[in-house]
DNA sequence: CCCGGACCATACCGTACGGTATGGTCCGGA
DNA sequence: TCCGGACCATACCGTACGGTATGGTCCGGG
């Protein structure tokens, strides 16, 4: 974390590993098999190392999951700030970009595999919390700036942010929406105000 | 499962348990702590038995995980059944109903633990699936029947059920919808139905 | 009265996991 | 060249869990 950590890796067979590599590969371990699958001896055997090596870079579990949960927060974040970098843009253009990045990205397979790990881990509630009201706020001020009340802005985004939140974790038993099915879905969601424009 | 199993539970101090007893602790515990609680020694520490009284009842763990998905199955769809008995009444104390039902009711706890768990396990996941699919079936309609098109109340009832599932799922870091908050949501959602009327 | 089945206790095994202790290897700097 | 630290292997322990085998107890029916 303050260390360079610069990782050599360029000789003979298997390299050192960093914290990092850890991180990855516990967070690939949770989106790919839940929760239940990331265990230490689970992490040495994918890693191809031995405990001896966890237990240097850790102090225990519970050091590695705050070590995730930082690690998903930051890229997290910075994905969304570069959502946020979209606050010049027309509001209707954040909206559609936000939403479509809600529904095709990856990386809410990896919000969906901590959303359950946050149940058992206050660290990880946390962190999701502060993401999911992160966004929220993004989707409020672009309907603000498209012209609603605070109410409605407000009203209207948590029942987008938390559609999303549903379809990242519903596993899609319903249809997945279209491409065509979102641009409906925007146009119910903030129509008046772009045919107002 | 064929058997009367009627429990006679009236002797000595310990009765003797039938097979709800079992799925019944097991979905409290599920709710209460997750599904990684849910284990064979954890569940005879409860029930005050051993393993012995288990293994009669059932083959393995996968017997139970799947007695557990059944029974929550059927009284889940005996309450959404009760759900649709209203379809007397008017659509819009229908969809009321349902919504209100969706926020507070705590039913959804138990499905959120339930959702977490049919990542590991398909059959569960199946019958959630199906659960969504009745819901979804059930909101569609009713909007249907407030003389929304097809399309409309289609994607109307898309947004609502997913918006009920991240509800249940988020759990708490956008702030929880008043009473009156759902109204400016159904009047949102079918608001110009329900003024034409 | 006896017998068979429902129901459960006891004891045991194999395994997987978290965690600890300790020794070994490679590297850079004084 | 020696030394210390970063990094990892090896070996080990305690525990919790899933599962099996077997015996015991209570009950109703023939």
């Amino acid at each position: 974390m303050t260390e360079p950590s610069t990782t050599p890796r360029g000789r003979g067979q298997a390299a050192r590993l960093s914290l990092d590599d850890w991180t990855e590969r516990a967070l690939a371990l949770l989106m790919d098999e839940g929760v239940g699958a990331v265990k230490i001896s689970r992490l040495c055997r994918e890693l191809d190392v031995t405990k001896g090596s966890f237990y240097w870079h850790f102090s225990d579990l519970d050091a590695l999951q705050e070590a995730v949960a930082e690690r998903w927060c930051t890229q997290t974040r910075e994905l969304l700030q570069q959502l946020a970098g979209l606050s010049d843009l027309p509001p209707a253009e954040r909206l559609r970009s936000m939403t479509m990045r809600l529904v095709d990205d990856r990386s809410w397979s990896v919000e969906r595999a901590l959303r359950d790990w946050a149940r058992t881990d206050a660290k990880v509630a946390e962190v999701i919390a502060e993401s999911d009201q992160f966004v929220f706020g993004l989707v409020r001020s672009a309907l603000e700036d498209l012209g609603y009340e605070p109410a409605t802005a407000r009203m209207r985004a948590g029942l987008l942010v938390y559609a999303g939140i549903g379809f990242a974790h519903g596993q899609s038993a319903l249809p997945k929406p279209s491409a065509e099915d979102i641009d409906d879905l925007l146009d119910f969601i903030a129509g008046d105000a772009l045919n107002r424009a």
